[in-house]
This record gives structure tokens, sequence and C-alpha cells, in this order.
RNA sequence: UGGGGUGUAGCCAAGUGGUAAGGCAGCGGACUUUGACUCCGCCAUGCGUUGGUUCGAAUCCAGCCACCCCAG
């Protein structure tokens, strides 16, 4: 339980519907200023989350987890971008964290299965989990692509097919306090707002200024360090030109950020490893028809996939595909867009 | 200090007498558990400067200033 809304709604309908329910809030790292209302894991958090947990009648529990989501999340986080990656930190703790450390709490108390709020469809059957993107505008599978089959066979996802304002409703119905809590949108910690701050002091060589150099090598201008860019950015950049410029590659060896037109963001294809398969036996053949989401809230798009000798996902898409991003997950959907068939991270544009 | 050209927002740029287009950048907002993309809105009481002509001047005239080019 964040202290969110969904979470505490997601408690709500497992204890309606007769789970024994634990409230789990996990202490993920150390504040260092006073929470402020759009993060997720403020001080006040853990307060909304206890009390709605007293209004559900179900215990409650802080956890601390800082060393494990220091680990597995904030030093990822650190690393890929000083790589000149991007880094999905809410992946990387749902992969660690919440189905990693989380889960062998829920081991240790006897419980069968971890709840989230996300909003994901998922369906427990007898060949195994099945995950879908969720019908609702909300839908979050993304986030979720890259659990694997034993960690997806404990998660519930009890709002997961709910709107927004469902859940809502269903908060004021169980009397939760949080019911009007606003939406959390920051990277959860990332207290003060902006994530460069907290970046330049885990990587300060990710606030370096460097060059910004043209696709033929031409320099022009600087940018104010590789932590602030990720390909497909537009933001940020000099200015002048007759159109707008995108970052198209970021290069962390000598720190220089490339940009380029539209037309030179778009790739045929990319290569992508620590892939995770939901439903394996749709890889078999030497290529696979899927639909492709390269970034979180990102269009679908149409691509093949297969995975080489090393174990490695290449995909090619069938129309050039913008916005390729080292570092970013790529989710394989089904060719109609429902189900989840895998995801990986990506490695690089191919 | 002979000739020619150009000076409009941070950058590019339209406009040739009737009350400052557009693009890039920037700023604000929407969207978003990635400050990406995208979308919406804002952004020159003023057109190098000083005078003049005119009902009216970025637009015409003159001086000055700056920069560029050619000749020296």
């Amino acid at each position: 339980m964040s202290g969110g809304v969904d979470s505490a709604v997601a408690a709500g309908l497992l204890a309606e519907a007769g789970y024994d329910v634990v409230g789990v809030t996990m202490k993920m790292y150390a504040p260092t200023r006073p929470a402020h209302a759009k993060s997720c894991c403020g001080a006040d958090d853990f307060d909304d989350a206890r009390r709605s947990a007293a209004v559900l009648g179900i215990p409650h529990y802080v956890l601390d987890f800082e060393e494990t989501f220091r680990r597995g999340v904030i030093e990822r986080f650190a690393r890929d971008y000083a790589s000149g990656r991007t880094p999905n930190p809410c992946v990387s703790c749902n992969n660690h964290v919440k189905l990693g450390t989380l889960r062998a709490y829920a081991d240790r108390l006897g419980a069968r299965y971890v709840a989230t709020g996300h909003y994901a469809r998922l369906e427990h059957r007898d060949d195994g989990p099945h995950l879908y993107r969720s019908t609702s505008p909300k839908d979050q599978a993304y986030a979720l692509a890259q659990l694997t089959r034993d960690q997806l066979a404990r998660l519930l996802l009890p709002v997961g097919t709910l709107t927004k304002d469902e859940t809502r409703a269903h908060a004021v119905r169980l009397g939760l306090p949080v019911a009007e809590k606003t939406e959390s949108q920051d990277i959860c910690f990332v207290e003060g707002g902006d994530y460069r701050e907290v970046l330049a002091a885990l990587a300060p060589e990710t606030a370096r200024p460097g060059a910004v150099v043209t696709a033929t090598g031409e320099a022009v201008g600087t940018h104010a360090g590789i932590g602030g860019y990720t390909v497909g950015q537009r933001r940020g950049l000099p200015g002048g030109e007759e159109g707008p410029r995108y970052v198209t590659r970021i290069d962390a060896a000598t720190n220089t950020i490339v940009i380029g037109r539209e037309d030179e963001l778009a790739v045929d294809g990319l290569i992508a490893d620590e892939v995770s398969l939901l439903r394996p036996e749709r890889f078999t053949a030497r290529e696979t028809a899927v639909l492709a989401m390269t970034r979180y809230r990102a269009r679908p798009v149409a691509a093949h996939a297969s995975i080489d000798e090393g174990g490695a996902l290449r995909l090619r898409f069938t129309e050039p595909h913008r916005g390729v991003t080292p570092g970013q997950l790529v989710a394989l959907l089904a060719p109609d867009g429902a189900e989840v068939y895998g995801a990986a991270t990506i490695r690089a544009a191919a």
C-alpha cells in the first residue's frame, strides 16, 4: 500500500472478496525533504496507508526496503544514465522489489499472492499466468511486461480492469480517506521535483556539459549533461534551425549528444536483452508477428520478433519507428494488441 | 572613409505606405508512476539609430552607426 488510491482499493476489494489481506507499505528510500503531494512514497503516505488499512480492518506493516530498492532500482537508474541509456525505474521496481523482495516477504508470511494497484488484466490459468493490456485508459501492462511467469503467478491486480473513476468510486464506497488523493507522477524516489538533481548526486558525470553534434559531426551547441536527455527528446536542444531537432543518440564515452531531424529518428529495428517471455511457445518459429511498445504509453507498432542464438531479442519494424531508446523496455504484444507475450530491455537500435 | 550590399524577437525569416506572417528556441498548461513524444496557449506598442516627407512609415528621403563583399 503506497498511500495512494489504487493500492488501497486493491486491498479493499480483496478483503471484500474474502481474502486474508495484509497491508504492506515499503519504505524504499530515506526521505531527505518533507514529502510533497506528487510523490508516491512521502512521509504522509505512510500515514495514509495506515489509515486506509485501519478503515479496512486489515493489519498494516511498514517494511524497510531501502537496501533492496537502492540496489535494485536506484543504482541501476544512475548506472543507466551514466552509460547514456534511459532507465525505467518503475520496471526495475516491479521486477526486483515488488515481485522480488516483497514476494519473498510474502513467502515468509505464508501469503500466496502479492497484490498491487497496477492497471492491467492478469488471468491465472492451468497453463500459467496470462497478462493482458487493460481496456482501461490507464493501462500499465508495459510496466509489468518483464515479470517472469513465476512472478506473475504470484500476482493479483484487483483494480486492473477498472477505470480511475471506478477505482475512486470504490474508494468512496469503502470509506477510504485517500479517495480524492491526486495521482502520483514523478519517479517515486525523486522528492524535490527534478530527477536530474538526484541523478547528479548519484552520478556526477551525468551532469557534465558536453557537445551537441549532428549526424555528420558538426558541433551545434552544448548540453548540460547527458542525464537530462533521452533519445527522441526535442526540448533542451539548440534552436534556430528550420525545423525541430531531436536527440538521436547519446554517446556516454565522449559525453556527446547527437541530434537530427525527425526523419533521422526513425529506425528499422532493435536488439534487446534481459528477455523475459511469458508465452515462449509463441517464439518457436523463425519470426513472430507482434505489436511492440518501445516506451511507456507508446502506441504499439507492428514488428517481427526473433530470438537469436545468444538469447537476445531482435525486432524488425514493419514501418520505420522513431524513439527507440537504449535502456527502455520493449513490450511484445499479440498482433491484436491484447496479450503480453514478453518483454526485453532495449540495447540498441539495429 | 572608392564601390556595392545588409540591418525586423535568442536564431532564421515574411513584409515595398495603412497599422509587425511563420518556423526554431524559450515560457506556461494538458497528457503522463520515465520532467520523452504529442497537443493547447503565450512570446517585438515595435522593425540599427536620429531626423524628415505623409492623415498614416518596418516600408519613401537624408545623416549617422554596425556588419559583409569587391576593389585597394
